[in-house]
Order: structure tokens, then sequence, then C-alpha cells
DNA sequence: TACGTATGGTAAATCGATTTATCAATTGAA
DNA sequence: TTCAATTGATAAATCGATTTACCATACGTA
């Protein structure tokens, strides 16, 4: 590998001055002549600074550490995106891991963060052991956002307004006229679903219902979960017209459960789904949803990590409200 | 932060030490008990080796870098999977960089790959000019692989068969019956969706029919090209009775389109897509696929990167074969 | 006693860039 | 002419871990 030394010697001149050049240091004083020489042979040998170096001497790696709970599911993917687009305009690279591959330190990712790989870490979904003593390890040394979920003291925990989407969810089919309204949530200790439950409990009180934990099922975050879920909320509670699903992967498998017994979504029963991807507006039929600032959530933790007034052992509610997108899977109650 | 000479200090022993019993060095001979004093206190100080020291030392990180054209897109999303897996199983973390964020070597993710920040480079569905400078600055730097598309000298190419892929999705149309099956391609200057198309060109032939240009169009990567590619395709050789799409997102669009018509999937028409994704099976009518080996995809490339026989200008192909999952989008020619 | 050989460690160089303090030479002013 | 200030750089310490070569001391043996 080339390096300053190599070439301040060709340049002739010492490494300091080539460093320098390179940070574009104002104090630096140098003929013209010398900082066209130098520049030329940084071009020509192809020069780029050793980063290992750089980050030991600076003690900043430009790096970001991002653990999320299963990349290959849109809904987090969609969040990844984000964080991966404030990551670029803020000038960091992110770091990636999976929150199963954590192994009590042993993992690589998880050595980084100890070791001041990294300058900030961000932890998707918290909820498990090995979360918790990730946050643990990594607050110390730099900023910490947890997201969605989780909590350890000395970090920001980021959030959407999630009660808030479940009481538009549920307000959008009580104005179609449902009243009997089922909630299928993503998993009873994940907060973030809670606050939809809590959303949809509260406004189908305020319209006069009085909801049952009967009415309400596990949906998870994946199709299969999903179709299941709806399958045992039909068996627990026939006498629905209509649910609100805490997670769109989820809301997709109920359609097709309801699709294989020959219920028609949007004229036989409504479904409506917290979260937009842009699958929901192609399944048949297209899938209302609630749409959640996913991408906004991911641009906010990094913000937060890079940013000089990081203040922890707060909650930073995303601002964006959630909207309601009416598709065919709702319809008036008949 | 705590560094290992503050271990040393605590434990009344030397740096190296420190070191070699963390590195687990077997030539040091040292009594139990000064073992056992130093591990208590590196346990009790909660110490961590510096990770940019050790990567400086010892020239590698134990990150490799890995971009992509769109992470949000769940085919991708499945290979990234796939070579997170493979890398934490080597003791690897990932880096992770947008084709789209690439910026001439500004971008933090370029300066780490040029900087050595890296062990090794996978870079998917290479194609514009970016991709290419970003592989020229890293293959001699470090063992660089190429997923699916492109070419650069002292690289690997690592390939699925997609040639079979296109042959086994348009034969099992055959069986069915289907003489005119059309052909919706990823985009054509994309070497992977042209051996499909190749496949499909290729399966038509043999089968007796005269594929023409006419009975192919571009169908992307999104459930939105997909539909739009259908609808074209649609209005250039109306007389079609299936197609094969080269993508399982543009697969699902194309679905949309056809209910959108009142033409019933399955029925009135044939669909089978390349790429599974659980989504397939939860659309309705659920999507047939010729199901491709992404992750091992992802995990070969990783592994190649990682091993210690990387051999620069080869082409590896996975050998797990394309499998063909019949669903309901499928059914017999009328 | 003298010599070889384990035993239990340590000293110091090194990785490559950054940065502060310093220095020689030149210019300008009094 | 002499002192101060500016110009154009550089020397050397530093970041923290690793690793090679080496060094005391104690032990066993002839």
């Amino acid at each position: 590998m080339t390096t300053s030394l190599d070439i301040a010697k060709a340049a002739r001149v010492s490494p300091a001055v080539v460093s320098r050049i390179i940070n574009q240091d104002a104090s630096l004083r140098i003929t013209a002549q010398t900082r066209r020489r130098v520049e030329r042979v940084i071009k020509a040998m192809d020069y780029a600074p050793n980063t290992c170096a750089q980050s030991l001497r600076r003690a900043r790696t430009g790096i970001l550490a991002l653990v999320v709970h299963d990349m290959t599911n849109p809904v987090y993917a969609e969040i990844l995106a984000g964080a991966q687009d404030a990551a670029a305009s803020q000038g960091k690279a992110l770091l990636l891991g999976e929150a199963k591959d954590l192994n009590n330190g042993q993992s690589r990712i998880e050595s980084l963060i100890g070791g001041g790989g990294a300058d900030g870490l961000i932890l998707q979904g918290a909820g498990t052991a090995l979360d918790r003593a990730l946050a643990r390890a990594a607050r110390r040394l730099m900023p910490t956002v947890l997201l969605q979920s989780g909590h350890a003291r000395d970090t920001i925990l980021m959030r959407m307004k999630d009660h808030q989407a479940g009481a538009l969810a549920c307000r959008a089919l009580l104005k179609l006229g449902h009243r009997r309204i089922g909630f299928l949530g993503v998993s009873p200790s994940l907060s973030f679903s809670d606050d939809r439950q809590k959303g949809w409990h509260e406004a189908l009180t305020k319209a006069g219902e009085s909801p049952t934990p009967l009415m309400t099922g596990i949906g998870g975050n994946t199709c299969a979960q999903g179709a299941d879920g709806m399958k045992r909320l039909f068996m627990t509670q026939p006498d629905l017209t209509a649910v609100v699903v805490a997670n769109v992967m989820a809301g997709i498998g109920a359609l097709s459960y309801l699709h294989d017994q020959d219920i028609q979504a949007g004229r036989d029963f409504s479904v409506i789904a917290v979260h937009d991807s842009n699958l929901a507006a192609y399944v048949r039929p297209a899938l209302s949803v609630v749409r959640m600032p996913l991408r906004a959530l991911g641009r906010g933790a990094v913000d937060a990590v890079c940013g000089h007034d990081f203040h922890a052992n707060t909650t930073i509610t995303i601002p964006d409200a959630p909207t309601v997108i009416a598709r065919a899977s709702t319809g008036p109650a008949r």
C-alpha cells in the first residue's frame, strides 16, 4: 500500500505537508508550486490515507453501527434505507448487523462496537438480553439510539406516533360503519405494537364500543404469521367485520387467509394495516394502510447519533403524522 | 477508554502479556496466578482492545464491504441476508453501501475501501461507471466479487444458473400447453436478465416455436415496472397466453395489472416469475416461481472473499439448481 | 563449580496518519 | 544595521495494540 511517507518522498516534502494538504489545513502556508507538486504525486500514485491509522489518531471512524431484527422484512428494510440515506449525507458509512448474530461479545460487530470501531450505535427493536448487553456496552463509548422499542440508560429512544396510527386505522373503519373491529398486534412484548393497540382501543371506546381482549390477536410481522393470526382471531371472535393489523406484511397474510375462505376483503370484511409498502398497493385487493414515517425514523436515528446535541435519556418522537391510505381492502360495513 | 496499558498497570505486568493473553498466544509461558490476575482485571475494567489499533497493526479489519443497488428490494435483501449470515459465521462484519450513494471516492465507504478499511468488497449488480471505478479502486487492495453482473479485471464474477432458470420457467408453461409465451426482462443491459431471456428463447425454440423480439418486454424489478411492462407487452403482442417474468416483484406487478383487466391469472393467462419470496406465496392468486439460490449467492460471495483461495478473473456459478414452484398463477392453456 | 536449559516474563520496534511546536531563512521596519 | 515578523516548511510525539527478540533467574546435570 502507498503511504503518506511514499508520497512525501516522491514529492520531496515531509509527511506533515501531505497530511495537511489532504485535510485542507488552512494554517498550512506553502508555495503554490509545492502544493501542485504534492497534489500531482497524490493523484499519480493514487494515494488514499489508511483509514485505520486515521481513525486511531482521530479517535473517530466515520462508521455507524446499525443492528436490526431481520433485514429481509420490507418494513425494516425501509428503516435501513432511511438510515443509509442519512448516513451518506453525513459522510458516514453503515456497519450492518443482525440481532440474531449477536453472540455475547464474540461477534465481530460487537468487538467493533466495544472497541471504538464505530462512532455510534442504532439498535432496532431491542428486546432480548443480547440487545440489552450490546446497548450497555455501547452507551459509554458512543451515542446510542434505540429504535421503536427497548430502553437502556444513557440512550435515546426514537419512536413514531404509534398510538395515533392505531387510532387512525380504527377511526377509518369506524367511519365506514364498522363497529366490531378487531386488532392483530405484532407481539405483546413490543411497546410500539402495544401503543398501536392502545390507539385502537381508545378509538373504539370513544365510539361507544367496548373492546375486549378476545377481539385482539397476534399477527407478527410476516405474511405467514398474519394469515395464522387472522384465522385464530376469527375462531375466537367470529362476529368481527373488520380488523386493524399492526404490520403490513401480516396484513397481506390476513388478506390471503380471507381470500382462501372466500371472504372478499373490502366487501365482506375490511382490513387496514400499519405501514405502507409498495407491495400493499399491488396485492389484490389492494391493502389499505396507515403510512408511517419509516424512512424518517431511520434518518432521524442517524441524525441524532451524529448530531452535536446528543441528549441521552430522552425519547424522540418523529413528528410526521401517520396518514391513512384507503385502498380496496376497506369498504363500508354491510 | 481503557487501554491495554491501563490493564497492564493494574495487573502489574507488561502490555505484551495482556495482548498475548487476549490473543491466546500458545507460546506465552506465565504462571496460572499471573494469568488469573490479568484476566480478572480485564473483566473488572471491562476491557476491549481498540479495533483501530488492532487493524492498523495487523493490516486486516474483519470488515467486508457490500454495495448493493437498492436494499429495499426483497430480492436483493435476500442476498444481503445470505451475505450477513456467512459473514457472521466467518467472524466478519458487513459494511453496507448503496450504489446510488457512491460519489467518486468522496463517500465514506469509498474512502474506507480505498484506504484499507475493509478486507474485501462485494459489489452487487455492477453496471454504472461509479461501480466500475469502485471495483478498480478495490481490486488491488482486497479480494473483490461482482455479484450477478458486471466485469472488471482481477475480480471474481459470481452468478446463478440464470439461463436454466429462464428455460425452466418457460418449460413449466409449455408443459401446461402454452405455446405463445412472452418474456418480461429486468433490463436488457443486465447480463443475468439477458441469460434468463436466452433460456426462455431456447426452450421455446426447442418446442418448435419461433420467439420474436415483440414477445419480450421490460419489467424492471419493482411492482410498478412489472405492471407497466405487462401492459405494454399486451399491447404489442395480444395473442400471448402466458409470460415468464424475470423478477418476482415485477411478477406481482404483472398480476395486479391482469387483475385490474379482469383477466384471471391461472385460468385466462399464466404468469411465472424468477425468484421466490415469501410474498409470492401470499399474494392471490399465489405466484408461481422459479426459486433461485439467493442466499447461497450472498453466502458464496462472502466465502469467496474470505477464502484463502481467492482466484481472480474467474466466474463462479452457484451450483444450486433453480427449482420450479407451481402455484395458482399458472394453469393449463385453454 | 560450571554449563546448558527451562521458566516467566519484558523492551522496543512497528503499523500509518495527524498535529503541535519549532526552526531557518527571508522580508520589513526603525 | 538590528530586531521583529512573516514565510515555508519540518521534527517528533502520539494514538493503542501487536510481536519479535531478548533477558534475567532458577534449576538440573556432569
